[in-house]
RNA sequence: GGAGUAGACUAAAUGGUCGCUGGGUCUCUGGUUUGAGAUUCAGAGGAAAGUCCGAGCUCCACAGGGCAGGGUGGUCGCUAACAGCGACUGGGGGUGACCCCAAGGAAAGUGCCACAGAAAACAUACCGCCCCGAGCAUGUCGAGGGGUAAGGGUGAAAAGGUGAGGUAAGAGCUCACCAGUAUCAUGGGUGACCAUGGUAGCUUGGUAAACCCCACCCGGAGCAAGACCAAAUAGGAGAGUGUGAAGAACUUUCUUCUUCGCAGGGUUGCCCGCCCAAAGGCUCUCGGGUAGGUCGCACGAGGCGUUUGGCAACAGGCGUCCCAGCUGAAUGACCAUUGCCUGAUGUCCUUGCAUCAGGAACAGAACUCGGCUUAUUGUCUGCUCCAGCU
RNA sequence: GGAGAGAUGACCGAGCUGGCCGAAGGUGCACGAUUGGAAAUCGUGUGUUCCGUCACAAACGGGACCGAGGGUUCGAAUCCCUCUCUCUCCG
């Protein structure tokens, strides 16, 4: 399998999930996201998102999830193993860029990680 | 050239790297389902939006009819249906192209018409005009009685308009013309209605997006509909089994039947004993059913082309194509090139060409269709008005 | 995705069988009375914006605004249509 893939089973998909990360699990903020992770006992790392309808209309909720797919497709690798990550949106997370998004993710998500990773574009 | 009006089309394209979803084919694992991989094909819209209407479809209810409630409202047609569409009629707006109209009934009945005004609909006449006139101060006097809707002012709206006759003053009281209503005839049109002519009474306020009347239509809820599979836990029903006690059958034991209760965990496997907990035995079956999953779910009032009928909406024939199917919700991210638009600069009389910079809207399927409404990018075409040149 | 309810001054909230309604009432705010001072109480006032009078302000007069835009009507917060926003319910 490709190190860049992003299947159905790497992704959180029951509210059940969902609500235990958000009661367990441990909680970071930056000025755009809001950021939950919890251990799991699985052999990859899952990903939730979360997208309220303060951060703009259909269109532009969908693009952000879609780039922070695309975040957490590339850095895979940099990521902490195991773990489910649930992302939530604040408003004015549809103005980044790419790069911004990228940015402010690392710092929390891959401390290891100065430079942001950008060979794949 | 400017302003406007109607309509049609469009919703950038190609390539690269890494990814997502579905269908087909092949390979591997495997008893099937499934899973993994390879390859190939396909993968948002004109509004997918708002959910304002109308249908299909599903479940529930239902003999038939009526009431209540809701909707529609010029005519003819189209349609599965519609509050939609087309053509036409009538009314209104605009210099015009053209656009807009919930456009039946107020002479079936009820209600309302604030303030102002005499009066807001059965004209009980405020001022005024006119006639009669008690009276006494004898005149520009007028208690009282009567006639009068021509004039005044109020109001959104005041009881047909103009002119003449007529009268005490006036009045459709009479006449002419005009407007309007009802009705009849003839002609045209499927019809709404139109044209022409006659007759009548002389004239009838507005409001039905107030109640209402008339004609026609409507059962309710919605894919989170509904159907199927179904873990764990708890609870329900039934069957079987073990064991204790009591009772009955029996002289007693055994055995059988009935009723009631119990069966747990730990201490090394078993027994005794001890400790903890306590009235929930254990096993199986059944049905309901939650989480979850599958179906519903994409071949359809389908698209495209062509032809016939029709002014058109649309309908029929023939050919051809299969064209998203997600579910914490796929259809993408980044980059390059070309094209489009705008601005600046250079060349040129302009069109155009070159360079640089910037921009590319509204917006994301959620069971599926037909409409309406709203948001919005660019281009083209027809027509109208104004200005200029020849 | 589907179904339903609502929007009125700074805030809450009546008015929704059309007219006397820029709009009751309460809270808040300002000023005054009371007090040595405050609280409480009592009284008065208090929306926004545009135009005019005026050198400005104040005051006075007029117009518009009941989420936004149209329509019906002589007249709309109220009736009808379209849009915007907020909230609730259905797993």
């Amino acid at each position: 399998m490709s190190p860049f893939s992003f299947k159905k089973k790497e992704r959180v998909r029951k509210r059940t999930d969902f609500i235990t990360i958000y009661n367990k699990g441990v909680k970071q903020e930056t000025q755009h996201f809001k950021i939950a992770t919890l251990p799991n006992n699985l052999q990859w790392s899952r990903l939730g998102l979360t997208v309220s309808k303060k951060v703009g209309k259909a269109v532009q909720r969908n693009y952000v999830k879609r780039r922070l797919r695309e975040y957490f497709r590339l850095h895979k690798a940099y990521l902490p193993m195991s773990c489910d990550i649930v992302i939530t949106s604040k408003s004015g997370a549809q103005k980044l860029t790419y790069v911004e998004m990228c940015q402010e993710l690392n710092a929390i998500l891959c401390p290891d990680l100065q430079m942001p990773d950008r060979t794949k574009g």
